[in-house]
DNA sequence: CGATTGCTTGTAATCGATTACAAAAATAAT
DNA sequence: ATTATTTTTGTAATCGATTACAAGCAATCG
């Protein structure tokens, strides 16, 4: 780190080449002759000579980065994804920049600037929260096509986007409850204005449709996908005069909150209520009881994420400009069961 | 983005002023009288200008990027530790890169080649269980000081570390199962080799031998953390013939498991075992029952590695503190009760 | 045999900001 | 008024890799 450092000169020296060749036997090693190539290879561990990237992203306008945006670092549901992205870059040159959208810190660093300082070359966000004035500075600054959403995305652009079939999320989940005998099914949605909520609930309301389910609006309970908003709906569906038979919630975390919640009021979970959550987080699985709920492949998508802004970057021509969306599955545990008649 | 960069030539010339002056004005405002300052200002806004941090990186012999290396980025327990370095580091001119050392595809790169290749200033390693080999690396190539630990640290090295008082949080719960009158407690580990295991166990150790609480090897049982590992943990408490009526678990996870797992043997908590988890994760409040634990300030700790770093990169005036060790809390809940006599 | 093509190589400009050095201007001291 | 000192400024070298351009050389072709 101290001693002087060595660069694609002093290789080219050792190696009795000039400087150009050095720097192509590295990038592309079929231009050069056999014996330069290795005359090369040879004066690179003889000097130990590291490439600078500081020097390469300057010459070639280039960041050798790509930022995440989180909603919520510390949300495991998040982190997981994080985990397949990180896990496809790790294999590329680029490093990945993590940033929490929910610090306000960041909030006033505008998101097209790390385009504009050449931070980074890409863009992955897991938000679909943001604003439509730097929705619109993106576009401006024609960076719109370097940009990938994952799991949530933003409706007020066709960026391309990988998410999860929420809706058949929410079908399978209704299904299931349907097949169990229940009818009159209650659901906790996520916080108004999220695409999530919105994708789940229409998901719901269809299944209820098709299935000729009655659709009481006491039954629709507003919540914000946290632990508390599924412990204060509870309360709400313990005092209905009407009691549905089955909860579908709009996460595993809400579902968490209820169950603990309705076990507060007296109320037993399966027996009185049958609840599905969604995500299959780690814990579902410990929940007393185990949790029925929608698994959703999370390292895979934050891999096709990835993949998917690594396409966008490299092939600049071709851009699919697709939606990509995976399968979901029913994770059948044991707070789930048929009512009592 | 595509028209053609900005730069300091272009900046210059439109203030009527030298580069130098423009550079100058950017880094070190004192230094450049009021006229040229304002100048400099206004042919800012004029062209547009924005700083190439490629070019400056390359020039100031730096990388802009500190390292956080993290051991499971799945888990939300080190994703709220990564909320808080990365607070702090939004306040600065550092980006933070993030490694899971779980990902196998990034275990082949050498942790100094990020020094090496200068692509990091420093690193924040939540991981204790580097490699003596890589750790060896570090002195070698003097980079020894830029590396700070969080949370975990390695016994190996004596590089700076902030981190929770874990003995002191062993002794708050054996304490705290202790005045509730329970005498036979059990404990569940971490993993073997890790060094918060053998924190937690020497605290609680200590903790039972000033107290005088009788020491039986079969109520020390072998974990790892995980939700599985308490599960398994309680098939193990089941058989016993002496059975514990309180159990100390070094993580949450493994309570809420354990939990689980003694329900499933059809033994109640608290009624027939008190378990104390550590860590204090979100869900802690909503189990069933809610889990007395001990409390760690985990953003806390995030902030205070990433100031440690901060400072021994000599980019803010420090605190030369080597260990810092926090303090944590016995939150109590209702999975602790007085033993039944 | 001369001309054309293809492969390999080297020279030198370039990316954009920083800073050593020196000169110029402003201020203080004698 | 003159010298010494400080403040402000500009010129040009520098960080290290990439690449446009041109040239050298051998192989292929008519």
């Amino acid at each position: 780190m101290d001693r002087k450092a060595v660069t694609v000169q002093d290789v080219a020296r050792v190696a009795g080449v000039s400087t150009a060749t050095v720097s192509r036997a590295l990038s592309d090693p079929n231009k050069v002759s056999e014996d330069a190539r290795t005359a090369v290879r040879n004066a690179i561990s003889a000097t130990g000579y590291r490439l600078n990237k500081a020097a390469r992203n300057l010459r070639k306008q280039q960041a050798g980065a790509v930022l995440i945006l989180v909603p919520n670092l510390g949300n495991p549901f998040f982190s997981q994804i994080l985990q397949g992205i990180s896990a496809v870059f790790s294999e590329t040159e680029f490093s990945i920049l993590v940033s929490d959208t929910s610090d306000p810190s960041e909030r006033d660093l505008n998101l097209v600037d790390y385009f504009l300082d050449r931070r980074i070359d890409g863009l992955i966000s897991l938000d679909g929260a943001l604003s439509i004035s730097e929705l619109e500075l993106f576009k401006h600054h024609s960076v719109d096509d370097r940009i990938v959403f994952a799991c949530e995305w933003s409706p007020l652009v066709d960026f391309p986007s990988v998410r999860s079939n929420n809706a058949m999320g929410a079908k399978l989940a209704i299904q299931h409850l349907y097949d169990l005998g229940h009818r009159k099914i209650a659901h906790i949605t996520g916080p108004e204005g999220n695409v999530l909520t919105r994708e789940r609930r229409e998901g719901m309301l269809q299944a209820r449709q098709k299935l000729n389910l009655p659709t009481c609006v006491e039954w629709i309970i507003r919540g914000d996908f946290s632990l508390n908003s599924g412990f204060l709906a509870a309360q709400e569906i313990a005092g209905m005069d009407d009691r549905p038979t089955a909860v579908f919630c709009a996460s595993d975390m809400v579902a968490i909150g209820l169950i603990s919640g309705l076990k507060r009021e007296g109320i037993s979970v399966p027996n009185d209520i049958s609840v599905v959550g969604f995500d299959d987080i780690e814990i579902a699985e410990f929940c007393d009881p185990p949790l029925t709920t929608i698994k959703q492949n999370r390292v895979g998508l934050g891999r096709a994420a990835a993949e998917q802004l690594l396409a966008q970057m490299g092939a600049r021509a071709g851009k699919p400009d697709r939606i990509l969306q995976l399968d979901v599955q029913l994770q059948t545990r044991e707070s789930t069961v048929a009512p009592v008649p």
